[in-house]
DNA sequence: GTCTATATCGGGATAGAC
DNA sequence: GTCTATCCCGATATAGAC
């Protein structure tokens, strides 16, 4: 997009920095790209230079919290040893690095819509998802889950949609500290690894054939 | 708000229409209220006199729909005997009415934030959700379906949200005719059923408790 | 009470001067 | 690369016609 001129660069990190600290303190609809030049230090005209919109912001906000947590979610692939562990690692990990941004995070939520570029499903964010995909498969990997082949290998895309539940309602969670977030977690986690031991239960069997199908109906060509 | 004064009914129902046309034809986000105003014959301050905001046609929309839905929904109820006919019915007259307007659907179910006016989830839209969310406790109500009791209330509620699920699903779904949403439909809806008949069944024991307590956080005080 | 006309403001986005 | 000026739109407000 830019190249790495030093000065441009660090006009650039200063805009963004200013960004984030007005979307933390304002909320996202209620920040204006006048007060972020404003804080930036720059003209409006020198923030849209560096930042198609308002939404480029968010895009730059979220590649940047890919690629910091990345070491992170790397660690905790290699440390934990039951899938239990790494989910909770994983996920828990998000949740810590977002908190500080969890007003700005509910502002976007707002955006179901695949075919909106800030979307969790859209085409524009499609790398950032599959390189998170990957750290469920990886989870997944060497746990022992064994599934009906008909599901297994949708398994680490419903994980990570599981986690995307997650954050939308921690989002939106008013409770003190987020507790009910925390709780429905541990709960719904326990009742994810329950439901994955029994899987293959013969008393489930009829579950298998219709949510086999139902899989290959919903990431049939598009991918939610 | 307005007295039905039948040349001022006359005129809140054309500017009402005007705005529909215009949605329809451009999405939501792109109509402006200039165009509605201007395809409804009236100037703009007319509009706004009767209409707060463009939200507030939508709101308009969403209870228009409500009150048109709701004799054909008390016939289904009635004319159903089982909960699998009642459902289906149910489901489906939502998707029948609301076809004309899936592109207007989709530029609203863009708000997913329960603070948001407009969502299916604020204090805003609770009396058409409550209003909604009974239907399908009446849909339950002498279908037999037996439930561990600290699930059994919650069940209505939990219908509601796969119908909002499955709505949400259809709004983005690109395949012709939506097939791939009736198919989603079909077969969630027979893993549903199963997944009732079953549910008392011993080995799903250590489920109940989870689930229970779970659903308890969730409703806690809010209502998603 | 119903509506027009118009002015104003804040904010996203762009064009062109420098 | 950066800034100034400008446009468009949603929204609000107001004055006044009928």
């Amino acid at each position: 997009m830019s190249q790495a001129t030093p000065k441009s660069e660090a006009t650039r990190a200063r805009i963004f920095a200013a960004a984030l600290r007005v979307f933390r303190e304002r909320g996202f609809h209620e920040s204006t790209m006048r007060e972020i030049a404003t804080q930036a230090g720059v003209a409006l005209g020198a923030a849209y230079y560096y930042f198609d919109s308002k939404d480029a912001l968010v895009m730059a906000f979220y590649e940047e919290a890919q690629a910091q947590m990345a070491p992170a979610l790397h660690r905790i692939l290699a440390e934990g040893r039951s899938l239990e562990q790494r989910l909770r690692g994983l996920i828990g990990q998000k949740f810590e690095h977002f908190a500080p941004n969890r007003a700005l995070m509910s502002a976007l939520s707002a955006h179901i819509d695949p075919n909106h570029p800030l979307s969790p499903f859209s085409a524009r964010t499609a790398s950032i998802r599959d390189a998170d995909i990957a750290f469920f498969a990886r989870a997944v990997a060497d746990s022992g889950v064994r599934l009906p082949a008909s599901i297994q290998p949708y398994l680490p895309r419903l994980l990570w949609l599981y986690q995307m539940g997650l954050m939308l309602f921690w989002v939106y969670d008013s409770s003190p500290k987020q507790v009910r977030t925390h709780q429905l977690f541990d709960k719904t986690l326990h009742m994810l690894l329950f439901g994955l031991k029994i899987a293959s239960v013969p008393l489930l069997r009829p579950l298998y054939r219709p949510a086999g199908e139902l899989l290959k109906i919903v990431y049939g060509e598009s991918a939610p």
